[in-house]
DNA sequence: GGAATCATGTAAGTAGTTACATGATTGA
DNA sequence: TCAATCATGTAACTACTTACATGATTCC
């Protein structure tokens, strides 16, 4: 079968929920995607309208006074296939994450120890407000049922976030707590 | 003063050290810079290039008779001022990973449960594989003496890189047991 | 009255990958 | 003799972001 790009298998999966428009992908994808995939509508409009050349999914227009139209989208059987066909390839790489914070310790010789100090502080805040997000995330899921067929899943993926997220702040307090020492 | 992609100032970096050419930064990167930032000739080589031109760096033509010209690069007191300016700089964001994995199970209603349990097993087999190479490179980095200022920071990295992929393999456990035990 | 939400999309630009092209030397 | 290493680079392509443009409705 042909493969398609991650973003149209995004969209695809995204189109098995009550999601029907690419303004309210967007938002599924800002409230609980967020934290492993991000998508701007600069994707997701060309992208569904590729993939109803593709047959991958319909589209139904509904104009309204004033308003602009509005578009449905809906998966046909063959958007249905594509998308379980991705579901049960395994994986063939682990994404490879770019950290800028790793790659200026990386030339730490370079800094000084209360540069690389505070460099460390704004990465683990920013951790913390993540983790906080997550939970934030978790509640929210948790509380609004409509979804419950996904809501395990989605939980899953949140518990991966916190995870690594309470990992990389360990990191950054044992880092830290060396160069403190470092300093006596 | 003016800002550089991320491309520019990870060159930048490695051009502190002996790594003078297009090629030598490339083997710098795939052995030590690898687990948190990748590059490609098709971007080194232009790179460096809009280097000179921005006068960061100088370059030097060796020529020698049938191989092809060799151009060592080194950093000018502009380039070595960016990327001190770029070094003090406290990070923006956090880098959002893209991850595969979470994106499947995050539509994981569509898929069987043998098939979940199949991609986690995958995952934490690749996991398990980029833990062994972080050992390998910190093996290769302590061995090999010739950077000793920087490698106290290099190992740095490579410690963030085995939390974060031991944290993740745990999360495959605990997610594994979580579906083995749904089953019985 | 003004911000947020609903709703669409495009154009220009940046970033990055992959495949291709070339060819000498060194070591097993 | 064959693979690996050294060494350069470009062209085509894919992916993605940001800024722009439009405009009604609803809530505070």
């Amino acid at each position: 079968m042909k493969k398609y790009n991650h973003t149209t298998y995004a969209i695809l999966g995204i189109l098995t929920t009550e999601c029907r428009t690419g303004y309210s992908i967007k938002r599924l994808i800002d409230q609980s995607l967020n934290h492993f995939w991000k998508i701007s509508y600069g994707q997701i409009y060309p992208t569904l309208k590729r993939m109803v050349e593709e047959g991958l999914a319909t589209v139904k227009t509904l104009t309204e006074g004033g308003k602009p139209d509005r578009h449905e989208y809906s998966l046909t059987s063959k958007g249905e296939a594509a998308l379980k066909e991705w579901l049960e390839q395994p994986i063939e790489q682990i994404p490879h994450e770019r950290n800028e914070v790793l790659l200026k310790l990386f030339f730490g010789r370079h800094q000084t120890k209360e540069n690389t100090l505070l460099q460390l502080e704004t990465y683990k805040q920013k951790l913390t407000e993540t983790y906080e997000t997550y939970q934030a995330i978790e509640k929210m899921i948790k509380s609004n049922h409509q979804h419950h067929e996904d809501v395990t899943y989605w939980l899953l993926t949140l518990d991966y976030g916190k995870r690594v997220a309470t990992a990389a702040m360990e990191w950054c307090d044992t880092t830290r707590d060396y160069f403190k020492k470092e300093e006596e």
